[in-house]
DNA sequence: CAAGACCTATCTATCATTAGAAAGGCAAAT
DNA sequence: ATTTGCCTTTCTAATGATAGATAGGTCTTG
């Protein structure tokens, strides 16, 4: 049985970021992968050689669907506090609906032991969501100095990424309102 | 050879919280730190019969070593903002000196995959952190009410615990100074 | 028929875990 | 003081399960 199932490069990269959100990247295989998918571990290699490739897909996907639902930082149609409330509400997705940390967050918080490309596209993933969170800060604050701004946007990133973390470590998401609750003001 | 080396166990938990503060609980396997000990991974087991068995005694001592280096929140010859003070040099320490996250910042990232046991003490580690700082703002801000106490004293924690990960993302600790300068006002 | 997708089958390495033996320390019995 | 025996620690050796990865075949589609 050859069909070419049309999703399975798809079905692959959901499960195995689904999976990676849960235990880290060395607490998910190809067979439980594949598993899940409906195909064995020979075809997932098919598609993704190696573990490395697989992960750097499956965070390069992630970071475009991250930026994809927050759109353009400077669409004049949309006011910057808009785009910052939206940008939380981002992240509490994430946490209440799909019940999981930020998969960067969790590949973050392994660094050190990741192959280089999926540190890489990690590191990406802060970049670019810093670059958007400053191009916001632009708009929002013209006024306040580039280093001030910088410092504002990695603020911003860092407490949603830790308010995430600590819901998660205290298994209450309710926990993540309670601290952004003060977010901007 | 059965010389009762006095301090395996003691070089067997150093060993698995440095290991696991870089690759989290599934990327640490008894070989590897049986081998960093100097013993045979049997050895190991020894004295922790289980991986969850060693991943508790490994938490709890970190949440213990964590909260003596704190110190008592009520101690009266120490200033409640010395305190908070003290509490954010103790996260700096670890991501700058130790050049790791935080254990049960890690942990929490991959709780759903974890060992029961484990989540329990990981979680215990948040408890009793937002109890020690709750304690300091009580005496800081003696009007504030519990509520707003809890979710300041989490909001705390979930800063720090966000500036390490995502200095960790980036792969540059400044970021941490960056994000917790603005933490008290 | 050529290419792509998936398969069976297998490899080697590593995983957590266990059984059983050797070796040394300690203390009661001699 | 020496012997006896237990306790702890560590070892060798092996278990079955699972890891990532590969070779080569089969089927389907264009």
């Amino acid at each position: 049985m050859a069909k070419q199932q049309e999703g399975t490069v798809d079905k692959i990269i959901k499960t195995t970021q689904k999976r990676m959100r849960e235990a880290g990247f060395h607490g998910v295989s190809f067979r439980d992968i594949a598993a899940d998918v409906g195909i064995k571990s020979a075809s997932v290699h098919h598609h993704f050689p190696t573990k490395e490739d697989l992960g750097v897909a499956v965070t390069d996907a992630y970071t475009e669907q991250f930026l994809e639902a927050l759109g353009d930082p400077d669409d004049p149609t949309r006011k910057p506090d808009e785009l910052l409330k939206l940008y939380v509400a981002n992240f509490r997705r994430a946490l209440v609906k799909d019940k999981r940390m930020c998969l960067c967050g969790v590949l973050a918080s392994e660094k050190s032991s990741l192959p280089n490309g999926v540190a890489k596209s990690d590191q990406a993933f802060f970049e670019k969501n810093i670059a958007w969170l400053e191009a916001v800060l632009r708009r929002k604050s013209p006024r306040m100095s580039p280093k001030n701004r910088y410092a504002e946007a990695v603020r911003i990133i860092a407490t949603l990424e830790g308010a995430m973390l600590v819901a998660s470590g205290l298994g209450d998401t309710a926990t993540f309102d309670l601290t952004t609750a003060t977010l901007f003001k």
